[in-house]
RNA sequence: GGGGGCGUAGUUCAGCUGGUUAGAACGUCGGCUUGUCACGCCGAAGGUCGCGGGUUCGAGUCCCGUCGUUCCCGCCA
């Protein structure tokens, strides 16, 4: 039978369903809102009403009001009802200590069903057991769960302390264009094409890098804005296709200026948002050291497990692995996995293949045991190469030590993964621990053996430290940048540098990245151009936001803090994005599809 | 671009070495129920086993392809 939908007419909303409380007995209250759960015991029905806030009880209760009792029973979940009542206090022994409504409820007298609903998909609740393509297609039923709720409110509480922030140190937000021009470095653009100008295109930013430096040489030397990026690249569970970033950027700055903006700006979010301390200074690393000791340039630093260097005790060995190895420049490192040396044969052969999926050769393995080291290479160990070993790895009976051999890159990408895999699987990272770290002294230039030459890092605008530029010509790969990363426990929430402001420096960069002078001029002539009309010294940095709210709500997916986020493949469950158009459409933008 | 997981009732899942009637829980519907709050009790309905092809006497199960979703590598200045 269709229930019968009814208007709101003149009826106003007095209270929420997460006020009412034993200071609001007697009181008559309006609550409008949408049914969670109907309990039926035939003579009366409970209804929990939901909003935003919490959770009431409504009772209809044949002595109080049978009509309404009567159009109660047709409630079902979902429906949106507005109720009028007397708040009242529940009977001894029934108050639900769960609810911070749970000492009342509302005694009903008035209903109206301001509309009805088909059964959901799935429950609304915050222990869902729903898939995420099911609840990505129904994502306004999904957002009405109380826990995404919450993400979302935090979010809310992080924009406004960001501005708020931001402001009291004089920075003031400024939009920067969505519709903007495509870059040749980077990531893959987003393409707009224009109507008007058949043939080409606008790209959606991937930053507001350009326009910042800009807005710095127009003399607002102290800017920042929450803003959409656009990379279409592939995705992640901490990436999608279009994300937020607190974008900043000050001039007359070194590093240090910025960096301190930075630092205060995350103590401050985490201390008002997630009541949690941070360090202060947060600790720093260069990069190579980072690579050095962790194997990874957001090392995790919640738990120790160190790579160490074992090439000396490799060198003294015959194992012919090592030494081939060390002979073609490369380096032997190992971890010492601390009181492993049970692991099955199975186990370690599990690493071994963990190792070899991420190109490894091989990883080989000692176990430290009462008797000394034990293994089937330790036999090209002599005596004193053992000695050397165990003194490298400060190893003692009853640890497990790994090795790997390989060119630096891969000895770190090998045993720093393998670092982050063991430290999941015996549980050493602790919970409710937070470590920042800043990464600093990124190399400027990356070297992209496929084409054969040099790539920007971070990116092409990152000033080279002044003590390096010497080597700009001599050894360009060896020259570090003035960049800096923000880590929080294993995650890149932050980056930035100082930018070159001096056109000549520029134009060698954009020489040594393999920039024409011709295609520089086409693709950045008017930041070249800006750089000559009085370019103050600057910098910044931009915050990765969603990542940022993941960590402060604790969420694994960025997903689970985006109002209405893409999946894997970049495409919206919801509205069915993105789609075909109409050749009409097309015509006017002068596109054929192939 | 590559690798792994998943796809069976509205939802979450089970379904063994291929075997004839594909199950459970939750939800839904009906009945009962005046103090529940994940209410309870009784009963019922509900299936294109993602899609296409193949192997087979026989396929949810095996094989190939494809689509979707998810995790990871590459990629993400």
């Amino acid at each position: 039978m269709e229930v019968p939908i009814e208007a709101l007419g003149d009826w106003e909303r007095t209270h929420d369903c997460g006020t009412l409380g034993a200071d609001y007995i007697g009181q008559r209250v309006l609550l409008m809102g949408w049914v969670w759960r109907r309990r039926d015991h035939g003579g009366v029905i409970f209804i929990d009403l939901r909003d935003r806030y919490g959770i009431t009880q409504i009772v209809f209760n044949p002595q109080h009001d049978s009509a309404a009792l009567q159009k109660a029973d047709q409630l079902r979940s979902e429906f949106v009802i507005a109720v009028e009542g007397v708040v009242e206090s529940r009977p001894e022994g029934m108050i639900n200590s769960k609810l911070p409504t749970g000492a009342i409820e509302v005694n009903c007298d008035q209903l109206r069903t301001l509309n009805t609903s088909p059964t959901p998909p799935f429950l609304i609740e915050d222990e869902i057991d729903a898939g995420e393509e099911i609840r990505l297609k129904y994502r306004y039923l999904d957002l009405r769960r109380p826990r995404i709720q919450q993400n979302l409110l935090l979010r809310h509480q992080a924009y406004r302390a960001v501005r708020n922030l931001l402001d009291e140190q004089k920075f003031i937000e400024i939009e920067t264009p969505i519709l903007t021009k495509s870059t040749p470095e980077g990531a893959r653009d987003y393409l707009v094409p224009s109507r008007v100008h058949p043939g080409h295109f606008f790209a959606l930013p991937q930053s507001p890098q350009t326009y910042k430096q800009l807005l710095m040489i127009a003399g607002y030397d102290r800017y920042f804005q929450i803003v959409k990026c656009f990379r279409d690249e592939d995705l992640r569970a901490d990436r999608q296709p279009e994300f937020t970033q607190i974008d900043i950027e000050m001039s007359f700055v070194r590093e240090d200026q910025v960096m301190d903006v930075a630092e205060r700006l995350t103590r401050s979010l985490f201390a008002k948002l997630g009541k949690i301390n941070l360090p202060d200074p947060f600790p720093r690393l260069t990069y190579h050291e980072a690579m050095d000791r962790f194997g990874s340039d957001k090392p995790d630093m919640r738990f120790a497990l160190e790579l160490v260097d074992a090439s000396v005790g490799a060198r003294a060995s015959e194992f012919k692995v090592f030494r081939s190895v060390l002979e073609d420049g490369g380096e032997v490192k190992g971890i010492n996995v601390k009181g492993c040396n049970s692991f099955s044969r199975g186990k370690i052969d599990g690493l071994i293949a963990f190792a070899q999926d991420l190109g490894a050769k091989g990883l080989s393995w000692i176990k430290h045991t009462d008797n000394g080291l034990e293994s089937s290479i330790v036999k090209f160990f002599p005596e004193a190469a053992q000695t050397l070993l165990i003194k490298a790895l400060d190893s003692e009976p009853g640890d497990l030590l790994l090795f790997v051999a390989d060119q630096p890159a891969m000895v770190a990408r090998v045993l720093g993964a393998l670092r982050l895999e063991l430290a999941q699987r015996l549980e050493l990272i602790p919970a409710d621990s937070w470590t920042p770290l800043w990464v600093t002294e990124f190399p400027l230039l990356e070297r992209d053996e496929e084409a054969g030459r040099f790539t920007a890092m971070h990116h092409p605008f990152t000033s080279p430290m002044e003590e390096d530029l010497p080597l700009m010509d001599s050894d360009p790969g060896a020259v570090r940048a003035r960049a800096y990363d923000l880590v929080l426990n294993g995650n890149e929430i932050a980056g930035g540098s100082v930018r070159i402001f001096q056109r000549p420096v520029q134009a060698r960069l954009f020489e040594l990245l393999a920039i024409g002078k011709e295609e520089a001029e086409a693709k950045f002539g008017f930041l070249l151009e800006a750089l000559e009309y009085g370019a103050p010294p600057h910098g910044g940095i931009a915050f990765g936001f969603d990542r940022l709210i993941a960590l402060l709500t604790g969420e694994d997916s960025i997903r689970d803090i985006i109002a209405f986020p893409k999946t894997n493949k970049a495409s919206g469950l919801m509205e069915n994005a993105p789609s075909a158009v109409d050749n009409t459409q097309l015509r006017d933008l002068g596109i054929r599809l192939a």
